[in-house]
DNA sequence: CTCACAGTTTAGAATTGTTCTAATCCCGTT
DNA sequence: AACGGGATTAGAACAATTCTAAACTGTGAG
């Protein structure tokens, strides 16, 4: 039985709320609904796909542009980070922090690795003009 | 003025000939074409977009849909290796061998960092039934 | 050298993931 | 309760890519 947020996630609401305000984000039921769903367990990777179909299957209809929006505007506001591994799909993660990713491309399944865990040397600098925003890993993986 | 390949690339026929053969392509007009442009100098990265317009620029007719499919067939005989690193684009590099990126995301530029160069260390043993199959690394950068 | 066929190419339609638009809605303030 | 600007929405629009079915072309057999 499908349950709205009042009756299961109190608090929920209550932190989604609260971390939206401090996002600078109107706490809107739309934005509260998906955050309590995305920082609900942490570590979360989305599509925007399966992040709308969470959201009706929790029986609350969000459109699927409304998840795109917020989508981006978590991500700008620092609240998500957008993770590219697919030519074809954009995955979002709730791990905003410093850590990279083992990649099952045949099930588009993530798994985080630690950010402590892996380490890159030797990275050269850009060429002049360019500045170093970030360093990607992904391991990709196969069953097998 | 555009040239055909006859007046221009005996040689670059030729070997792209021979290099179709050796990956078991039959060395269509199209493809032989197509391989000419990539292979002619090192270290290319073209997208199905960029490689279409260049192989009209050189006055041939190839159809969109086949400079998709030959890329496609190019990277699954080893001749080309896909990069992912932007959500909307697909980028086919020339270089096959073990090496990481630049990227300058604003620009689509990519630019290669020999493999010896970067090293990754801590990679953590994948969870089980699940192999490695590659270790990539972006490195993001933007102007500034 | 020619024929026939399997593999290729092609134009255009179809699909997919994502973004845009313009109308409606609703959160926070008054 | 009313208002105003941001937020949401359905649906259209879009861009990259894939599919389809018909036409074409290397290649090996004869």
């Amino acid at each position: 039985m499908a349950k709205t947020l009042r009756e299961t996630g109190k608090d929920a609401v209550a932190t989604a709320t609260a971390r939206l305000r401090h996002a600078g984000l109107r706490p809107t039921r739309q934005r509260v609904e998906l955050a309590s769903l995305l920082f609900k367990s942490c570590d979360r990777h989305v599509t925007a796909e399966s992040l709308h179909d969470e959201v009706a299957d929790a029986g609350v209809k969000v459109s699927l542009a409304t998840v795109y929006n917020t989508l981006h505007q978590f991500t700008e506001a620092g609240l998500l980070r957008q993770v590219i591994v697919d030519a074809s799909r954009s995955y979002f993660d709730t791990n905003t922090g410093d850590h990279q990713h083992f990649f099952l491309e045949s099930e588009g399944m993530l798994i985080d690795i630690p950010g402590e865990t892996i380490a890159v040397a030797g990275v050269p600098a850009p060429p002049p003009g360019l500045l170093v925003d970030r360093v990607d890993v992904v391991v990709r993986v196969r069953r097998g």
